[in-house]
DNA sequence: GAGAAAAAGGGTATATTTCCCCTTGCTACA
DNA sequence: TGTAGCAAGGGGAAATATACCCTTTTTCTC
């Protein structure tokens, strides 16, 4: 019997050979291939020796290129290619992105091998495997994405700001607007985004990733 | 050949039971046991069919227990136990709380499992097991640990709580303390970490896991 | 027990933030 | 051809935050 080739994507050495072992237990599967990173799997893509995998296990948080980047490169080139995204991220606007740009599941890596081993099955048998978390997520944001907040560039640029200590008025210089000017974008944003204080701006902005620190 | 036993902690059940298989490749060693969390872990302590392992692969981050908290209850209550802290996380602090815990080792999740084997091992032949980046952290906090900032417990509820929309008035009665005594912590503190203000304060506490958001 | 250090609190002054209500000019759109 | 919406700018007041210079009390150490 023709065995289902799958290929890993992941920089955790540990974890992605230590995934191969367990999936070499499983007697319906093999891996044919395993990369550190997107970059080093899309480019295998033009090698000459590449064989097609059934599945594609894509970690999400990787350095050089990591699980969305890949993702959209997929979309793009090589559409029709079964992507199970496997991260400890459960991060809601990340598992968007990634399904989104055509992953056919999301897996946590504190998944059961057992449950596992079925999101294989299934993605390669039906085509998709979401987990109840997932579909919860999927109605839950399609249902009201009426209410999401989008803030204008001028907006984010203003946010940066404030995530420094920086006073509105260097703010204001910063982004040659008069501080009075600064003064309505704070009021807009602490309306819209149900705040009352600048921390409350800066926390936001680093849980909704405006700005890395 | 007796071999040598190994218990797995950590709440990613796919990495644990694959670096199980991983680790039953090696014909050393064997694993004896897994646990989800630190509290399942020392739990397992009291019972009777327990066996002590010959060294513990312990994940930082982990639910219920961190491996933090696992390492001060080893410390406490199992000091003779050999542990290899495994973490994706290379936070310094952290490594350096393992570390003066108790850890024998700190091995990065990316790691080559030809270096895992070693790094086992070495834990079980010599007693530790640091990398070079360990041990480059290790004698750079040394060598400097004369500028080192300490926060005292009181200042750290206090940060904990600037990082709020609260005022400071608030966060005074939040500590039951004069709002005055709240302006003699802030400006302490303001001094001690070079900061202007709270905005830099809240920010130099989510970059230090003070607080976490 | 003296002295140092830390914790708690105080006074006053200035700077910054927050709030509310306002004007102007531009643009889209119906 | 309004008019509705929005970006930019503004006045003034009140609340908060920051700065600097103090005292008292407790706690620890030598």
């Amino acid at each position: 019997m023709e065995k289902i080739k799958i290929i890993i994507v992941d920089d955790h050495l540990l974890f992605s050979q230590s995934l191969a072992y367990l999936i070499g237990t499983f007697k319906e599967f093999e891996v044919t291939g395993s990369y550190c990173n997107g970059k080093e799997f899309i480019n295998s893509f033009s090698a000459d020796e590449f064989e097609k995998p059934n599945i594609v296990l894509l970690d999400v948080n990787m350095p050089i290129m990591d699980g969305v980047e890949t993702m959209k490169w997929l979309k793009a080139n090589q559409p029709d290619l079964k992507v199970l995204a496997l991260s400890v991220n459960d991060d809601e606007d990340t598992i968007m992105k990634m399904i989104t740009n055509g992953a056919k599941g999301y897996l946590l890596k504190d998944t059961h091998p057992t449950m596992f081993k079925e999101a294989l099955l299934e993605v390669y048998h039906k085509g998709f495997y979401y987990t109840e978390m997932i579909s919860g997520l999927l109605i839950n944001k399609l249902g009201n994405n009426d209410n999401k907040v989008l803030l204008k560039e001028r907006e984010v640029e203003f946010i940066k700001l404030a995530c420094t200590e920086k006073t509105y008025k260097e703010i204001a210089d910063g982004m040659c607007l008069s501080p009075k000017t600064i003064d309505g974008y704070r009021e807009n944003l602490f309306q819209k985004l149900e705040l009352k204080t600048r921390i409350g701006l800066v926390l936001y902005a680093i849980k909704n990733k405006i700005v890395c620190i």
